[in-house]
DNA sequence: GCCAACGTTGGC
DNA sequence: GCCAACGTTGGC
């Protein structure tokens, strides 16, 4: 899961109550999907930094909660506000995410380097997604790198 | 700031 | 339903 550090890094979400941070702002159906459909409370997160000067893996997580509608769609201050989305039928859903662990920064160059994670929907081309899906196997390929 | 790549919008 | 125009993402 991506979040930009200024907005949210990986101390923000250890320092937070509980750790647990709501994904707010994810406004792209196929993301929204993955939090709605695929993920399952305990399932690992990967941390990733994007938009900033060091992109890559800054920490681990695991999703706290099932999907819910994000309330900053019906905040008429708040950048994410959806004026098309109505609590009766809630447009955009999140998940809460606890943080776990900060580890060293797994770099985007560094990823690319690997060539068990050629196949890594990050690191596709083109991929814009802030929400991707990853394999056992690639988990377990970075768990071991990140040491 | 640039720009490739992709998603969304809206006229037809 | 097509597709041009526009907006966004995100690495560099």
């Amino acid at each position: 899961m991506k979040s930009e550090p200024d907005e949210v890094s990986i101390d923000d979400a250890l320092a937070a109550p509980g750790k647990i941070v709501p994904w707010v702002g994810v406004r792209n159906y196929q993301a929204r999907n993955f939090m709605r459909d695929a993920m399952r409370v305990g399932d690992g997160v990967l941390f990733y930094h994007s938009s900033c000067a060091e992109p890559g893996i800054a920490g681990l997580a695991e999703v706290a909660s099932t999907a819910y509608p994000d309330p900053t769609q019906f905040d008429s201050g708040s950048k994410y506000y959806d004026p098309k989305s109505t609590p009766d039928n809630p447009r955009w859903m999140l998940v809460d995410v606890r943080a776990t662990h900060k580890t060293r920064l797994l770099s985007l160059p560094e990823l690319r380097s690997l060539p068990d994670l050629a196949e890594m929907q990050i690191l596709k081309r083109g991929n814009r997604l802030s929400i991707t899906p990853v394999s056992a196997f690639e988990w377990r390929c970075i768990i071991q790198h990140i040491q």
